[in-house]
DNA sequence: CATGAAAGGTTCAGGTTGTCAAATATTCAG
DNA sequence: CTGAATATTTGACAACCTGAACCTTTCATG
């Protein structure tokens, strides 16, 4: 039915590890998304608290790394500012800019989601450490190939 | 610092997993959105229409899948109703459920969504053959580990 | 120095996603 | 036939998200 030999089978590959990425992706929402509601935070912000991590950070940078317009990030951290975890101060530099800073609370939140995140555990547990290490290596390599 | 041989670093290799996954998860989540944007459709009408391209599916089951409730699918299969890819039966066997299933339309759109899927092309091109295969292998073990 | 363009945030209107509780219609057990 | 259980819908409400309009601050240019 063909004359090639497996370009098909590498095609098909592809496909087949594109749709393995999709199950995963899907796991891994669901369990970002329940492990942020046990904290009665939503996706959203526990993404923003989790990028502030490092420091503060504008308004603007949030945005960009959000892929989402600024307008919808004023009304997140309106959410986690009216909740104690972050705070807003201008920027000395630039008074145009708003720095947000994770609060004492807010960091402590996002560290015992990330300790929740019971990902790790469960699924990763089917891999050993050597297997660990060679889909970190395959990861990073996907990762460091995309334009971000 | 310690009497234990790896213990540390192999927390730390699973964190690091567990991070690269993150930033997969984010990647693959944008590229989604976007293509499905590009045909005027929400991340969550796209996943809704590819579930149904095996056949017809009752509300209740594509709820399950989503995990989410089942009012909140009425909503997106109402919309995707309105625009066509989409039509709601009633069960001959159990007049209860609502069969949906995707129009001719919404089979073409999530074909070509599927298609424009340049995931699969730019990221997944720094691996060869051989390790897409062993990623592939890896993610299934990863995932059939999972409770789904 | 003044003026106007550009940039960072916010506000507002409007649409989608999501939850929960209540209502409807159908099935099924007793 | 009655009542419990199931599948879906409806309505109220909150969060997320976009796009356009707006304010403030910065900065380049004359």
């Amino acid at each position: 039915m063909s004359n090639e030999p497996v370009p098909v089978s590498a095609d098909d590959l592809t496909r087949e590890v594109v749709d393995l990425m999709a199950g995963l992706v899907a796991l891994f929402h669901r369990e970002y998304e329940e492990a942020a509601a046990a904290r009665s935070l939503t996706g959203a912000q526990a993404k923003v608290l989790a990028l502030l991590r490092r420091g503060p950070m504008p308004m603007r940078h949030i945005a960009q790394t959000m892929s989402c317009e600024p307008s919808n990030i004023t009304g997140i951290v309106d959410r986690l500012e009216t909740r104690g975890f972050v705070t807003r101060e201008a920027d000395p530099q630039d008074r145009r800019v708003k720095l947000v800073a994770a609060t004492e609370a807010g960091q402590a939140a996002t560290e015992e989601l990330r300790k929740t995140l019971n990902f790790a555990r469960e699924p990763l547990a089917a891999l050993d450490e050597a297997e660990r290490t060679t889909l970190r290596d395959l990861l990073q390599r996907i990762l460091t190939g995309a334009n971000l």
